[in-house]
DNA sequence: GAAGAGATGAGAATTGATTATCATTATAGG
DNA sequence: CCTATAATGATAATCAATTCTCATCTCTTC
């Protein structure tokens, strides 16, 4: 059976806030705030129950590292900040990419990332 | 100085010829059969001095390990086959794709990544 | 065709990310 | 409040990818 804790809530509260995909390790940073002693491990005990009961998703942007951001949202794409290295959402997305694929190739889905600096950043 | 040695040619030849992005794995796979003595330290050395030297690029795609391209080609984008785990390329591009960034975010580069089945696997 | 220096190949070592272990803690239910 | 048991946290273990080591090989030049 699956339990209400502490840490667990903490992790979600983090996604809810935030707002945009997050690795582990910016999920354990922010949930430290709520829960100082989180730990590494669970962390990612979290982070994959909550995206195998869907709840959130899987992000796999370049450069590594898994990212999971809350799941059920609007078609949306990614931001990927190179100078802190932190993913945001875009809101928009280009209309009839999918069409853009050779001939013979189905395709099921697509992700755009754009690069550059965030607000923050420049 | 640098010496124009059987594996480097091979490897060259693989890139030249094959016209998609590789894993070193697959670097290794297709060079070996040029060069079967071929080992997977030199095509890690070669594919990341070619890449310094500019002749080949990176390509970051979700799922893992780094691909190279030949450098100095025209803009394109990929496509991910769920089956087989190849990328190709998508020679066309949607339009005004950077302007789509939230504001005050400065964009200097994208990614548009297909997923599905590539005409063979289908 | 000899010699020097860069390159290679096999395997060991390293790295970073993720998962498993296990003693301890804390939650849900009675 | 008590108890059973799922969850936690620290750390070790694992895993895949990449890099290093070093004895050996082979380009290049003379």
């Amino acid at each position: 059976m699956q339990r209400d804790t502490r840490q667990r809530r903490a992790i979600r509260r983090v996604f809810m806030s935030v707002g945009r995909p997050l690795t582990p390790d910016e999920v354990l940073e922010h949930g430290q705030r709520i829960v100082p002693s989180l730990g590494l491990a669970t962390v990612y005990r979290n982070v994959k129950a909550l995206a195998d009961a869907g709840w959130l998703s899987l992000v796999e942007l370049p450069g590594g590292g898994l990212r999971y951001e809350l799941a059920e949202r609007p078609h949306h794409h990614h931001f990927l900040c190179r100078s802190c290295d932190l993913a945001f959402d875009v809101h928009k997305c280009p209309d009839e990419v999918e069409e853009l694929a050779p001939e013979g190739f189905e395709v099921d889905g697509h992700e755009l990332i754009l690069f550059g600096r965030c607000a923050e950043c420049r």
